[in-house]
DNA sequence: ACCTGAACACCGTTCAAGT
DNA sequence: ACCTGAACACCGTTCAAGT
């Protein structure tokens, strides 16, 4: 009658359950801890006992980033509508933005999401509507299309950066050192890192997905986009 | 005196000949099929050789992902310079799209270019020339930071696509029979690839680094940057 | 100095066996 | 039906030992 919420490990195990912990576990631990032998472990059980919820491993990764997407879908839903049709550059704004909440809260996700080779329901579904807020904004579907692989995985709200610096693993000095005996190499690089002046000297181009630059990528596109709408509306 | 070339085997083992079979290993048969022990394979040698010419297998990642760009410089180099201060724009995309000649040769080169956590010398070299053409153009140091965070991978001339299936897994039948079932969920996405009609009508968003849409995305970021220089320039 | 063989600590996954 | 233990075929990597 009174069920304990706590005693998760005596629940029966569910595909959902699964699922739900190796979300925890990629969040709390990385995504490089997530085996079946930990996974199982989590859930106080034997690794085996999981190929009963998912086909293999790549089933389970298809699923947790199905997991996800449905967060995000959630975290969508309570947006506003567009107001109009000429809305469409600050309701798809806001849409992106609002799953990349999501996605921050689940810094595994873009390096999974991009070794999946199908589209899950709930990126299909998310994609949709992506795609309708074009169609209201009045994109035709060809333009709509290079749209959306001009996104890509900006859509959902994220990119991934090259050369981003494992967390902690900076030494702020050994790199500041090693830049300023690379100044003859690339006195440019050097010129522009002292003037833009980082709280982390050392990372160049390399800063995980950055607020501030992730902003002016996507503005710059939907920029664009409006261009290409214009130029096509011009020319019917 | 008369030194067989083919036997590559019997030549003393160095850094560089590691790396080069590292890089045609991966080029034939994939990333996954890149371990220590075939490596050492293909050298004639065994797997406990190879650390005397790298650390680990980090490290020779690092060390490949090092060589294409150093490919992607020698290819790069032999390109005409700015015609005028102007020029920047064409300058930079066939620039960019040069680069992408030689990482479409080396198809894992995303994957494993976005693991790596610091930046390799040709990789600095890379950017520190494109930062050049930025500046020439007359960008800011701030602006050509934002530019070159904004660009991103796509500097070097690619984009990590979403979703694209593995080469020869798709069949399209199947795939076709899928996506009229969910033509009730999503009819917009349906009717839009029904009207853009690819080859291969599965493929949604998810369809690898197609040089079109790398183009149309390139082009829309290029222009956009030269309206953010305009801005900047009408400013002063 | 360069290479090797055996071994270790991990993986994902199979299989037959338990309840 | 659900879970388990032992085992297999892989990994990267260590260590002490060969030449």
């Amino acid at each position: 009658m009174v069920t304990d919420e706590k005693a998760t490990s005596r629940k029966p195990l569910t595909r959902d359950r699964v699922l739900a912990a190796a979300v925890e576990l990629a969040d709390e631990a990385g995504i490089e801890a997530l085996t079946m032998r930990s996974l199982a472990e989590r859930l106080g059980v034997e690794a085996m006992s999981l190929y009963h919820y998912v086909a293999n491993k790549e089933d389970l990764l298809d699923g947790v980033c199905e997991l996800v997407l449905e967060e995000i879908n959630d975290a969508v839903a309570e947006q506003p509508p567009a107001t109009g049709p000429d809305d469409w550059q600050g309701v798809m704004r806001t849409r992106i933005l609002t799953a990349r909440t999501v996605v921050l809260r689940h810094k595994w996700l873009p390096s999974v999401l991009e070794t999946r080779t199908t589209m899950s329901p709930a990126t299909l579904y998310y994609h949709h509507d992506i795609l309708a807020i074009f169609r209201a904004g009045g994109f035709s579907y060809d333009l709509a299309h290079h749209a959306l692989h001009a996104l890509g995985s900006r859509a959902i709200g994220f990119t991934q950066e090259l050369f981003d610096p494992a967390p902690g693993s900076v030494d702020e000095d050994e790199a500041m050192e090693a830049f300023q005996q690379m100044a003859a190499q690339v006195p440019l690089l050097v010129e522009m890192l002292s003037e833009v002046a980082h709280e982390d000297p050392e990372s160049t181009i390399g800063w995980c997905d950055d607020q501030t630059e992730f902003e002016f990528a996507l503005d710059l596109m939907l920029e664009g986009l409006a261009r290409r709408l214009a130029e096509e509306q011009a020319r019917r």
